[in-house]
DNA sequence: TCTCTTACCGCAATGAGTTGCAATAAGGGG
DNA sequence: CCCCTTATTGCAACTCATTGCGGTAAGAGA
């Protein structure tokens, strides 16, 4: 991972400031192992920053985004999940029964993305929203 | 498709009640093509039924899910599309830069849905979340 | 170090969807 | 055909996310 100064400067070099709201945001997310959701941020944030607007926490996640420093992928329909950009790319399979979640390495959808790539010069990016349908055990049982 | 016989049978038959309102959001999913959001149905059903509550439509739309009348899929981020169970399952893709959206065919989808099951159990419904990634124009000449 | 442009902020309002609740009405049983 | 249980409704309040706007402060240039 890049450090403090090389980050400052990305974000300088976009044309954008660094702001102690900016700064702070970009640490909750550092912080966070994995897919948080914008609201736990902004509760993060809060605890040491009271008055960061949940508004500046949403712009901010974007303006990260953009510049390649965090990105948002979806797990749950419609959930918009946040993370840093140098975690490992990766899927997730998620049951629409159960709700249970799996990890799946990005090799798992290479194989497609190159078919898509091939078939309609599309460059798929499967990790970014889940992939649903039923798990293995709901399947055979399906929960009440 | 079913007659509108079968279709109140089988609400009834899952415990659930045929009233003015379900049949209008039922009627406004039929008349649809493809894809429409819940607003645009809860718009529809208004014209002829002005007091039916938008929280009325979700619900209906929930329910007629849960019975496999109509079903939902996701194209841009978090908007939740709803079209009526026995359109032709099919997939997008849907470009993150310039947002053009291309359908796919259901044995596009076939393949590594297989993949899915042989090895994880999984019965993956492609057809559920759009695909993003970026297009085969964006990808030479981004958008400005 | 000071100035000045403008990116960014907090706030208030809006949009899409969800939920709790008291009142209503679907429809099976008598 | 009426009764009674309870699924469903409309309404109001709420959640998560986004947007418009007037004021603030980052940081490049003098």
């Amino acid at each position: 991972m890049e450090n403090t100064r090389q980050i400052e400067e990305r974000v300088r070099s976009s044309g954008r400031r660094m702001t102690v709201q900016r700064r702070a945001v970009l640490a909750a997310v550092q912080r966070s192992r994995h897919h948080v959701t914008a609201d736990e941020i902004a509760t993060r944030v809060r605890a040491t920053h009271p008055r960061i607007d949940p508004s500046t926490v949403y712009r901010n996640l974007e303006a990260l985004e953009a510049i390649g420093l965090v990105s948002h992928s979806h797990l749950e329909d419609r959930i918009t999940r946040w993370h840093r950009a140098d975690v490992e790319r990766h899927g997730h399979l998620v049951c629409r029964a159960c709700g249970e979640e799996t990890e799946l390495p990005a090799a798992s959808l290479a194989g497609f993305e190159r078919r898509l790539q091939a078939a309609h010069g599309f460059r798929a990016d499967l990790g970014h929203s889940a992939i649903v349908g039923i798990c293995r055990e709901c399947a055979l049982v399906p929960p009440e």
